[in-house]
RNA sequence: GGGGGUGUAGCUCAGUUGGUUAGAGCGCCGGCCUGUCACGCCGGAGGCCGCGGGUUCGAGCCCCGUCACUCCCGCCA
């Protein structure tokens, strides 16, 4: 017999009967009857009821069990008397009678109970990660997350691609996030940098002639998290493909990333390929988002034109300046004074002066708004919106660029709290046409608006011609349910348009040279047109087993201020490790 | 860096307008219990009310500060 087990805690079934089994595990649950001891054992595969009574050898033993002890039991597998069979358990028709117990790890009063699904602190959660991971949900979302991944490997490889490894330890790249930094023992005042992506090292494959670059890539990102943004270290789907259009890279990646939705999302409808394109101009101005949720209904109007002129002077006189509009956030079912002061309260909390609104009752307009504007503008508001008697328009107004985000999230809550958002669905869309470039309002300068290498949509000539903060780029985003799951585009592989990009952004040819070195000189011997994208895995994986949180979806995360309860990271440094990297520290007192 | 929320038993939480000895459930310890599967019943231990200061005759509750956790803004493709 085994040293530990003939069977895991899954395994036994009415055909097992009458056999002499051995079963290790945690002891999830015990039921003490006096003269009859109850013990559900749990490994990872499943579950058995062991039961022990007075006339076994091992009844004393199996008095002092405790929750999340791991023993060892022999015992004889048999059919569960007439009526006690547990039809929630795959083994639940048998339980084994146990002959003998081995305590093979005891445990201390638990910090969190395994068992049963209670709401624990995250610092508790994260200290004792592995009894968190114990406990079903977590232990289930790490599962799917390792078939999720699964699949997307076969998935990719079935098209073509190739996996390929790239540096960790690689040079800090100057666009985007914070690098992480590892100082150099053999090169004093030097440093390594952990990459945020593999995103040149994915470049220079497809000019070093490989084809179609798959990775399950880690990245690092020296940035304060959220609860959809892992602090340090997160997973993407890179990928990278060469002599492609922008087209080619959604048609390769819908199968791959509508796939898994379909694959893992518990049946709810997916949207079908071919998904939506949203040009990210058209996202903004009726959703509030560059990542809409598409699941929400409700779409924005300008609705400047009704209240310019008008008696309701604060929206009036705003609109004497021409780059200020008023929106509208249509709000079906939503025409009642409580729902309307409830929006208002949550403007002010979000730090807004208020939130302007009309309702409309008994076919006319009601409400301050309506009162200052008369009922003619306000019925031409509703019929612009398509709103009827019960519904509601709230109105923002000012510098769309500024108030467009606020704007977003008032739909959003629109949306929920009027329950016009069906949540059993994946809604994918690609946002694309994001600008090239955006104007910088601190340093007065025109800066890149994701990532430099992508390629400006007119090329170089646009790049001469237009003025830059017209131009798109080919760059492209995956949006579902309101999250951002991948960001993508097609690179500019042209030297002298990537020094003309750089140029418009402040920065010389010798910066380019400087900083993109490898790129640069990539570009000159020849490189082929290419694109990708990459997607968050994590995301990815929240979205599918429905978390609020990636935490839940990762196996030893950090807490929010970066650090890993766990392990104790990041820790100090001994004074000969400082020595040998040649790190005098300058920590400022509190 | 800024704003909000939370902090009471090992854990989840309750705790009235500031008023005597701070409670419940789970867990833990002891006892009873032969068909439970959230087993049941009886008893018990367990508290720097995050920490520091203040107001008050009196503070878990009010004020100031601070720390921790969390959510958001900034930041982040």
């Amino acid at each position: 017999m085994h040293r530990y087990r003939t069977h895991t805690c899954g395994a036994l079934r009415e055909s097992d009967v009458g056999q002499e089994v051995r079963l290790s595990g945690w002891c999830h649950r015990i039921r003490d009857h006096g003269g009859l001891l109850f013990i559900d054992l749990r490994d990872h595969y499943g579950m058995t009821q062991c039961v022990v009574d007075p006339d076994s050898p091992a009844f004393k033993d199996a008095e002092r069990l405790r929750a999340e002890w791991v023993v060892r039991i022999d015992g004889k597998c048999r059919k569960r008397p007439a009526g006690t069979e547990n039809l929630d358990l795959p083994t639940g028709a048998v339980e084994v009678f146990v002959t003998e117990i081995e305590v093979l790890g005891a445990a201390a009063e638990l910090p969190l109970q395994v068992f049963g699904d209670q709401p624990y602190p995250e610092e508790t959660r994260l200290r004792y990660r592995f009894l968190d991971l114990r406990r079903q949900s977590l232990h289930d979302n790490i599962m799917k997350r390792i078939a999720v991944i699964d699949s997307l490997r076969r998935r990719m490889k079935g098209q073509g691609f190739n996996e390929f490894q790239t540096p960790i330890l690689t040079a800090s790249s100057p666009e985007g996030a914070r690098d992480f930094l590892v100082p150099s023992r053999l090169h004093p005042g030097k440093f390594y940098a952990l990459p945020q992506a593999p995103q040149q090292y994915k470049q220079l494959i497809m000019m070093a002639g490989f084809d179609r670059y798959f990775q399950i890539a880690p990245c690092f990102r020296d940035e304060d998290p959220r609860a959809d943004r892992l602090p340090g270290e997160f997973y993407q789907l890179d990928l990278e493909m060469s002599f492609v259009t922008q087209e080619d890279v959604f048609a390769a990646m819908e199968p791959v990333i509508g796939g898994v939705f379909e694959e893992f999302g518990d049946g709810k409808p997916v949207t079908p390929s071919p998904w939506p394109r949203i040009p990210y101009a058209e996202a903004m101005r009726k959703y509030g988002s560059d990542k809409p949720d598409l699941r929400n209904p409700l779409v924005m109007q300008d609705v400047s034109e009704h209240f310019r002129g008008s008696n309701f002077k604060v929206f009036a006189r705003m609109l004497e300046d021409p780059k200020n509009q008023v929106w509208a956030i249509p709000a079906p079912g939503g025409g009642s004074r409580a729902f309307c002061d409830r929006m208002n309260s949550w403007a002010q909390g979000e730090g807004q002066p208020g939130l302007g609104y009309v309702m409309w009752r008994e076919g006319a307009g009601a409400g301050p708004i309506a009162n200052n504007i008369g009922p003619e503008r306000t019925a031409a508001i509703g019929q612009q919106l398509g709103l009827k008697d019960g519904d509601a328009a709230f109105f923002v107004a000012g510098d769309p660029d500024k108030f467009v985000k606020f704007a977003g999230s008032a739909r959003n809550k629109v949306g929920f709290d009027l329950n016009l958002v069906d949540e059993n669905r994946y809604e994918l869309a690609w946002v694309v046409d994001f600008p090239m470039f955006e104007w910088n309002e601190d340093d007065k300068k025109v800066d890149f608006s994701h990532n430099p290498f992508s390629m400006p949509q007119g090329g170089l000539e646009a790049l001469q011609t237009q003025d830059p903060l017209t131009i798109k780029a080919f760059q492209y985003d995956i949006a579902c349910n309101g999250y951002e799951i991948a960001s993508g585009g097609i690179r500019n592989h042209r030297p002298e348009a990537m020094v003309k990009a750089f140029e418009i952004a402040g920065y010389g040819e010798e910066t380019v040279v400087e900083r993109f070195g490898a790129m640069y000189r990539a570009f000159q011997y020849g490189a082929p047109p290419h694109g990708g994208m990459a997607a968050g895995v994590d995301r990815i994986i929240m979205l599918l087993v429905g978390a609020q949180n990636l935490r839940e979806v990762a196996l030893f995360p950090m807490n929010q201020q970066a650090l890993d309860l766990l392990m104790g990271a990041p820790s100090e440094a001994t004074p000969k490790q400082l020595r040998e990297l040649h790190i005098r520290l300058n920590v400022q007192e509190k």
